[in-house]
Order: C-alpha cells, then sequence, then structure tokens
DNA sequence: CTCCCGATAT
DNA sequence: ATATCAGGAG
C-alpha cells in the first residue's frame, strides 16, 4: 500500500480513531498528580490492570509525596513487587517523592522541564501526567502500543521513542495530542495487538499498510 | 546496547 | 518455552 500524502494519511487514522474511540481516556486509577505520577511509574512493562490492582494498597499507606519520601525502600519494594522492576521503581519512587518535597513544594511540577528532573520520569511518563494530571499537552506519549502502532501504520520509521514523537507531533493537530495517544493505545490493546493484530476486525485495515502481515513494521 | 523483573497470553 | 506488558537509566 502506497501513502501518497502522509499528513492526510495521519488525520484519517485520527479521525477514525475518534470515531472508533470517542470517549478513550487513561486506564489507571488515580485521584490527584502525586498518585498519577506513582501509576505510570509502576506501568512500566507491566499492565494497567495489575497496577490498579497493587496501587490502592500503595496509596493507602503512602497518601503524599512525604509519606513515600520517608518510608523504608523495602516496605515500598514490597507493595510494588507484582508490577515488575520493583527494585529501580521502588528507588525511583522514593528518590523522586523526595524531591517532589524538597524542590517543588511537595507538589508533582507541571512543566516538561522540572518533570524530566524526577528519576525515573522521562518524557513518555512526563506527557502522561502533565496531560491528565493537569491538562498540559506537552507533547505524544509513546509507549510500546504508540511505537508499534505508529510504525505499523506508517506514521515513523524510527525506533527511537523521542524521534516517534517528533514526527506524530508534525502529522497531528496539537490539540488532538491526548486523545490520538489514548486511542492509539486503545486500539493497540484491543485489535493491532503486538502478537496476533486482528486485521479481519480492524476499521483501519483498508488504510495499513502493513494489514494481513506478520512481523512488527 | 544491557539491565532491571513479575505475571499472563500464546 | 517465549513474547509481551502505558519505560528509564547506566
Amino acid at each position: 500500500m502506497e501513502i501518497k500524502d502522509k499528513k492526510s494519511h495521519a488525520l484519517e487514522i485520527l479521525r477514525r480513531l475518534e470515531e472508533m474511540y470517542p470517549h478513550a481516556k487513561i486506564a489507571l486509577n488515580f485521584n490527584d498528580p502525586y498518585q498519577l505520577l506513582v501509576a505510570v511509574v509502576l506501568s512500566a512493562q507491566c499492565t494497567d490492570k495489575r497496577v490498579n490492582e497493587v496501587t490502592p494498597k500503595v496509596f493507602e499507606r503512602f497518601p503524599t509525596p512525604e509519606a513515600m519520601a520517608n518510608a523504608p525502600v523495602e516496605e515500598i519494594e514490597e507493595l510494588i513487587r507484582p508490577t515488575g522492576f520493583f527494585r529501580n521503581k521502588a528507588k525511583n519512587l522514593k528518590a523522586a517523592c523526595k524531591m517532589i518535597v524538597e524542590e517543588f513544594g511537595g507538589e508533582v511540577p507541571r512543566t516538561m522541564e522540572e518533570m524530566l528532573k524526577l528519576p525515573g520520569v522521562a518524557r513518555k511518563t512526563a506527557n502522561c501526567v502533565l496531560y491528565s494530571a493537569y491538562g498540559e499537552i506537552s507533547g505524544i506519549a509513546v509507549d510500546t502500543h504508540v511505537k508499534r502502532l505508529s510504525k505499523r501504520l506508517g506514521l515513523t520509521k524510527h525506533d527511537n521513542p523521542d524521534k516517534i514523537e517528533r514526527d506524530l507531533m508534525e502529522l497531528i493537530p496539537r490539540e488532538k495530542w491526548g486523545e490520538f495517544s489514548f486511542a492509539l493505545i486503545r486500539h493497540g490493546r484491543e485489535v493491532c495487538k503486538a502478537r496476533r493484530p486482528l486485521c479481519d476486525k480492524c476499521g483501519l485495515n483498508d488504510i495499513c499498510p502493513s494489514a494481513f502481515k506478520t512481523g512488527p513494521k
């Protein structure tokens, strides 16, 4: 399949995704920016379902960044163990909360520049938290689903998440960045799956360069 | 590029 | 048995 105009190709994908998933939003449970930050950090290489299973206890035990910052790292590790990478995540969460308390007045920062200072936080996590907690549109969160679908749909040829994000930001209108990301992720989970994509049930298969083919791309 | 890492789907 | 899951750091 040949893509004539990349921009109109992207806009058609966006239009259909909006139609297919009109109310797509974040699937992680949270009540405030701090809780969202914790949930997104835990979601690395882990399903959101499992994150939502452990976060109630985590938020009960550590209701604030102060509580997390002052907790023994071993206690954090035990609560988040099922999410994987638990030693890294626990160490980063404790250090990030310490920084939030000592340098950001106890509040999760509202800017990309400040978010990136937090240990364990890069653009994907920052975009996600800034948009869903504060409504700040700072970029497009490129996770494993966004990466896979962007390549399959011919929206980027890159593997590097930062380069993929730049390609997508060129193609998608800024005010749509948030919902585009959620819709792509939703579509990636339910239809355009990593292992066995359901191309015959996909509403994009007539404009997808990878439809009914095997392999990543 | 490698390491961190548990749980589920295939 | 192996691939995969809302990644990030050294």
